[in-house]
RNA sequence: GGCGGCGUAGCCAAGAGGCUAAGGCAGAGGUCUGCAAAACCUUUAUUCAGCGGUUCGAAUCCGCUCGCCGCCUCCA
């Protein structure tokens, strides 16, 4: 029975889809103008697990996830101005253009950390005229209202303002550090609705005049249009908890007088040296950069060695740690599989009772609250199973080995590829590369018999430098890729 | 100022009232080896920031103290 804290109740509760066995599930994507960084690799890895952990546990996922191209301010909400907009004054491009070619930089990077695509992933510029709907229904329902162009949501008309996030709106106004629009009734009101500038790059034609959406509204719009009124599961990062899925909530649920959300689901933030990630502070890291060190699941098994609601820590020796690791796992699963000829198929029924229990470990652990940290150490325990010797070099084995290997790499298929989503793949054009490190290996092994030392480590520091590492054991050479 | 969270070995990180406090990395010792690397074996927290309290029993619940962080402005 899987378990998912919901952060809207503080609690982990039974997940009970509306309409089972299909779910629906709203994430909130990135706002495309800049490269992605480390940040949205956490998030996104971690809904991309628990997307593969619903479809594995049998459940029909629409996976829905935005791109925002429009709409989000920066700074003072009068003065401030659209980051993609400011971006394409940078850049001298059509703010279009800034979107679309930072979104092909987000998908790269998603594709590369082995992220399943979304079912649906949908632009808000896309989908202004039902944004529009949206605002003109809530002004007739009394919970938007317009000033001079602006419309702005009536947050004192709606009651259940705040519970998401626990905060009062009396406490906000008090805290508030940012200047207030001078045209709204209340000060925690939010914007429906923005009036533009003639000049301004981005707009569209609305009752209200000339303008753009308001912050929150493509999330509201969008997921209501592909999941319905009322969505099973909405994530996002926690720093969208406050406002922007508190808005989400108050701008659905007053249009339409249903639950907007079922479970709310929060990642936490990724720090570098204790500190959150962000590019004010200047302390951002872009995944470009990053896998020109380290190879994208190096980077999806850090993240998924945490869990996805613990703030996680990054540095060069986390990673490397999270290398060495991986490096383990993924030449233990590759060397079983050079053993193995038969096709990778999942046993009917797990013959030993010892692999079935690695099964239900991982089960255990990935249905309380997506515990991948946990999953991770039930992987170990099946390296430890297929290597693990009596003291004397030799491999402690069933009465069939062959079955026990082909079982293990069952496991590792079905837990480690298809629910974590590592890839334990070695490149392609495998066989050649395979062939020629095998004729130098022969090669060598002649020196060595001859004894001649200095000829034979020559040809293994050449392989090194190459990244070729060769190890010698009792069966002869083998080699791993660095 | 308001709201929320965190503090578990050298590092990363699970665990959320009761079997010996997961797992990974690093370290130490050993096996193997021409040397090396890898792999394997053994080992590494009498204790979970500190102090009190509740309880037969607390990393886990409550209170206080200290330290750190996030949100309250766009952010994954």
């Amino acid at each position: 029975m899987l378990k998912i804290y919901n952060t809207l109740t503080r609690k982990k509760e039974k997940f009970v889809p509306l309409h089972p066995p299909f779910v629906g599930m709203y994430v909130c994507g990135p706002t495309v103008y800049d490269d992605p960084h480390l940040g949205h690799a956490k998030t996104y890895i971690s809904f991309d697990v628990i997307v593969r952990f619903l479809r594995e546990s049998g459940y029909h996922v629409r996976y829905i996830q935005n791109i925002t191209d429009v709409g989000h301010l920066l700074g003072d909400e009068q003065e401030g101005e659209d980051r993609i907009l400011k971006r394409a004054k940078i850049e001298k491009l059509e703010p279009a253009e800034i979107a679309y070619k930072y979104e092909v930089a987000y998908f790269r990077d998603m594709d590369l950390l082995n992220c399943l695509r979304p079912d649906i992933s949908c632009r808000a510029t896309g989908h202004v005229p039902e944004m529009i709907e949206l605002v003109e229904k809530l002004i007739k329902k009394g919970y938007g209202y317009e000033v001079g162009g602006n419309v702005y949501f009536d947050v004192s008309r709606f009651k259940g303002y705040g519970k998401l996030s626990g905060r009062r709106v009396e406490e906000l106004v008090k805290g508030s550090r940012v200047k207030v629009a001078e045209d709204k009734r209340h000060p925690a009101d939010f914007a429906l609705w923005k009036k533009a500038d003639p000049q301004h790059l981005m707009q569209w034609p609305s009752p209200w005049g000339r303008g753009f959406p308001g912050w929150h509204l493509e999330c509201s719009v969008m997921g209501m249009k592909y999941l319905g009124d009322s969505i099973d599961i909405h994530g996002g990062g926690l720093d969208n908890q406050f406002p922007h899925h508190e808005c989400e909530i108050a701008q659905s649920e007053a249009a339409t007088g249903k639950p907007f959300v079922k479970y709310w689901l929060h990642n936490n933030m990724l720090t570098i040296d204790g500190q959150k990630m962000s590019k004010s502070l200047g302390n951002h890291v872009t995944l470009a950069e990053l896998f020109q060190k380290y190879d994208p699941m190096i980077v999806r098994f850090f993240v998924l060695q945490g869990h996805y609601r613990s703030p996680q820590d990054f540095s060069d020796k986390a990673l490397d740690a999270a290398r060495s690791g991986f490096e383990r796992l993924k030449n233990t699963v590759l060397g079983l599989r050079r053993l193995l000829i038969d096709e990778i198929e999942m046993p009917k029924q797990m013959k030993e009772e010892k692999w079935n229990q690695h099964q239900k470990k991982f089960y255990h652990f990935m249905n309380d609250d997506f515990n991948t940290s946990g999953a991770i150490s039930v992987l170990f325990d099946i390296v430890k199973d297929i290597t693990s010797t009596d003291g004397s070099g030799f491999v402690v084995w069933g009465p069939n080995p062959k079955e026990e290997l082909n079982q293990a790499n069952a496991l590792f298929k079905h837990l480690g590829e298809d629910i974590l989503g590592l890839k334990f793949e070695e490149e392609a054009n495998q066989e050649l590369e395979d062939d020629l490190i095998q004729l130098l290996i022969q090669q060598r092994e002649r020196f060595r018999k001859q004894k001649e030392w200095e000829k034979a480590d020559e040809i293994r520091d050449s392989l090194e430098k190459i990244g070729i590492i060769l190890e010698d054991g009792k069966e002869g050479t083998k080699y791993i890729k660095k």
